[in-house]
DNA sequence: CCCTGATTCGC
DNA sequence: GCGAATCAGG
C-alpha cells in the first residue's frame, strides 16, 4: 500500500502508542484504589497527576460515583430518609500519606492543632512546627512549636493544610 | 470563599 | 473517550 498516508483518520479513536490514553490500566487501578479508599476527587487527582475534573469524569464513565447524585440529594431528604448507606471510609492516615507522600509510609498520625505549644523564632528547632501564627510583627506573632514528624517543617495538622491537593494540582498544571 | 461531586458538551 | 466548563450543594 503506497498511498496508506492518504487514508485518514476515519473513525478510529486514533490509538497511539501510550500517549494517547491518558488513562492507562494503572492509572485506571490507581483511580479506583484511591477511589474506594474513600479520597476526594481532589486528592486523588493531585496523586494521580491529572484534574479534578478528568478524575470525576472517569469515574462517571466508569460507573462508579459515591452513591448520591445531586438529583438523588433533593430527592433524599423529603418526607424520610432512605436509610443512609454512609458506608465508613478508612479515610485517616491513608488520606494523609497518600496527598502528601503519594505513597509512601511515614509515622505521620493526624492529630489537633492545639495552641499549647506556641513558641517563638528562636524557639523553634528542627522537630518543631513552624507554622506560622498570626501575622509577622505583630505583638502576637509566633509559631506552632508543635511536634514535627520527621523531617517536616509542620506538625500533621499543618502539613495538612500546607499540602492542599488544590494547591498541587494547581502548581503541575500551569 | 473554601470545598465537594455530577453533568454537559465540544473536542 | 476525554476533560474544561458549568452546575449544584455544603
Amino acid at each position: 500500500m503506497a498511498d496508506i498516508c492518504n487514508l485518514g483518520p476515519h473513525h478510529m479513536p486514533a490509538l497511539s502508542p501510550a500517549s494517547s490514553r491518558t488513562w492507562t490500566d494503572e492509572r485506571i487501578e490507581l483511580l479506583k484504589q484511591h477511589f474506594e479508599a474513600g479520597l476526594s476527587c481532589s486528592e486523588i487527582a493531585a496523586d494521580i497527576g491529572v484534574s479534578r475534573n478528568a478524575v470525576i469524569g472517569k469515574l462517571s464513565r466508569l460507573n462508579l460515583t459515591r452513591g448520591r447524585t445531586v438529583d438523588d440529594r433533593k430527592v433524599q431528604d423529603r418526607g424520610f430518609a432512605p436509610a443512609r448507606v454512609r458506608k465508613a471510609v478508612p479515610r485517616l492516615q491513608y488520606e494523609m500519606l497518600a496527598t502528601i507522600y503519594g505513597e509512601t509510609d511515614a509515622p505521620v498520625v493526624a492529630g489537633p492543632i492545639d495552641e499549647a505549644n506556641r513558641c517563638s523564632l528562636l524557639e523553634l528547632s528542627e522537630n518543631r512546627c513552624r507554622w506560622p501564627i498570626s501575622t509577622p510583627g505583630e505583638d502576637d506573632f509566633c509559631f506552632c512549636g508543635n511536634a514535627a514528624p520527621d523531617g517536616q517543617p509542620y506538625c500533621a495538622g499543618h502539613s495538612r493544610l500546607a499540602y492542599r491537593p488544590h494547591a498541587r494540582a494547581r502548581v503541575m498544571r500551569g
